[in-house]
DNA sequence: CTCCTTATCGGAAATTAATTACGTAATAAA
DNA sequence: TTTATTACGTAATTAATTTCCGATAAGGAG
């Protein structure tokens, strides 16, 4: 789940290294890998057509304590059903890989953001967000996209919400900031010239400065508030992928808090916004 | 993996209705569940202060057939790392708990959909997109957002992309339709009038429909190609969260799969777009 | 081709872990 | 208070895993 390499994956590289009896069992494993966690090591020696000790040697050699270590770790990497983590995608690919990957990456960066959530950080932002008298959401190229949709989502709050995408604009608004004003900075880099001069400005006001970007960046030490996002996107990769999607459940769970403590009595107003839309859409057959 | 509810939760949620020495197993279980799953049911037993029979009573009890394959399940649900497997946020959910569960929720989403890709749908979308004249990426409310994202990867392939969210010039747009031409239409519900009288205009043209939608929707009926998104988003909720985390990732593959078409050649031309960034941001230092 | 060395493997014993059987204590019902 | 029922632990049993050691096969030198 960390960066360590996914069992599954790892034996596969191995197989063509591994001796007679070994690859037996690399293979028994890999051929149905649900059934070998079930099994003793009795039966997947029968299975492999080895000795179980030929077995246990093969569970010590891929780092396994022993036999029901090595279960373990193979359970683990089946349910995490990552197979591929931080693979990048290939030329050689096909449409039975490359889908697959990208979706093993997304899972794994969510996972991996789990981990270690910002909640003091997130709590102040909901703080602020809730208070606030206008929020502003900035972010350029991909990260405007989920300003766009972080608009979406807060809009709902009868708190006036605004995206800008143009660089005259967010200096402008920087500028004119004031009490109760919150500016809500989206980058993945946190390096985004643009964006790091408008929050210099806002700073400079009485407006509060919240920012979803990596902690150890320019961007980060101009707010008075910074969550942490810190995926490692693949740097071959010609697109920021998965860090945006962490970005985007951050402003849910942000959205979310809103919504809490906002308290039990404001779902009616929440229902009202959806049922405004009812007559926008075919109905349900 | 499935629908099955995870361990972790089920054992939060009966800890209540069990007596004193299953309580105190499912406590220590759930205090570290990663150690549990390390444990022997010798050490698992005191630590929890109770017997070793009392701790496999409890694991039969929760479905097991004994103590290792007791653990087996744990060590799978927590790999799967889902806590809280689609389960709302609640008003009295705190801090800790409901940002969890909204990345549970996101991660279970992207799991449950990967588990079956449409990629024979996938395929014919990147076939028709990496032969498009132009595309236009349509989408409403929290869709125009994916839209918009979609926009910024496929700007990257030469081909003329753009995004619309005004339901005129969408009509327009869509009734300008000719050979080449791919009307991207983004919906979750795939209810939208507007976007399906759209996607009917444009397939009175020469031009292709592809949509990013549920496969039994008006939307989908209208579209060449259906790409389908079949995320049960929690109908309680007020805004849709995971449905559109499925439809980002399966923009990304499309968007993948136009650049695996586009071959290795193409490489260096991505890398010049990446490059003509590096001067808007701040160096790393 | 033979002998020697080394790596590989499996049999069987030893160890460790898990399960079952059974009895006692505690609790609830009569 | 007595009885029935459930909960729990001790000890015995069974199962599983690991270690040890010898056998066999493969590769290399003479």
């Amino acid at each position: 789940m960390t960066s360590e390499t996914n069992l599954l994956s790892l034996l596969e590289r191995q197989l063509p290294s591994l001796n007679k009896s070994e690859s037996k069992v690399a293979q028994a494993i890999l051929q149905n890998p649900e059934n070998a966690t079930r099994s003793s090591i009795a039966s997947l020696a029968t299975l492999a057509g080895v000795s179980e000790p030929s077995v246990n040697r093969f569970c010590k050699k891929f780092g396994a304590s022993g036999f029901p270590d090595f279960k373990l770790r193979l359970a683990r990497s089946l349910a995490s059903g990552v197979r591929y983590v931080s693979r990048a995608v290939e030329f050689s690919d096909d449409i039975n890989t490359f889908p697959r990957k990208l979706f093993d990456n997304a899972i794994s960066a969510l996972v991996t953001a789990r981990e270690d959530l910002p909640l003091a950080a997130i709590e102040r932002a909901v703080d602020h967000i809730a208070q606030a008298r206008r929020v502003f959401f900035f972010g350029l190229g991909t990260s405007a996209a989920v300003a766009r949709d972080a608009e979406h989502k807060f809009f709902r709050f009868n708190v006036p919400v605004s995206t800008h995408e143009d660089p005259m604009m967010l200096r402008m608004l920087s500028a004119s900031g004031g009490v109760g004003d919150v500016f809500f900075f989206i980058s993945h880099t946190g390096r985004t010239r643009v964006l790091v001069e408008a929050a210099e400005l806002a700073r400079q006001t009485e407006a509060t400065v919240v920012s979803l970007t990596h902690e150890d960046s320019p961007l980060a030490a101009q707010s008075h508030c910074c969550i942490n996002v810190d995926v490692e996107e693949d740097t071959d990769q010609y697109m920021p992928m998965t860090s945006r999607l962490v970005q985007l459940v951050i402003l849910d769970v942000l959205a979310s808090g809103v919504t809490l403590r906002r308290g039990e009595s404001f779902t009616p107003y929440l229902a009202r916004i959806k049922d405004s839309l009812k007559d926008t859409r075919f109905p349900t057959s």
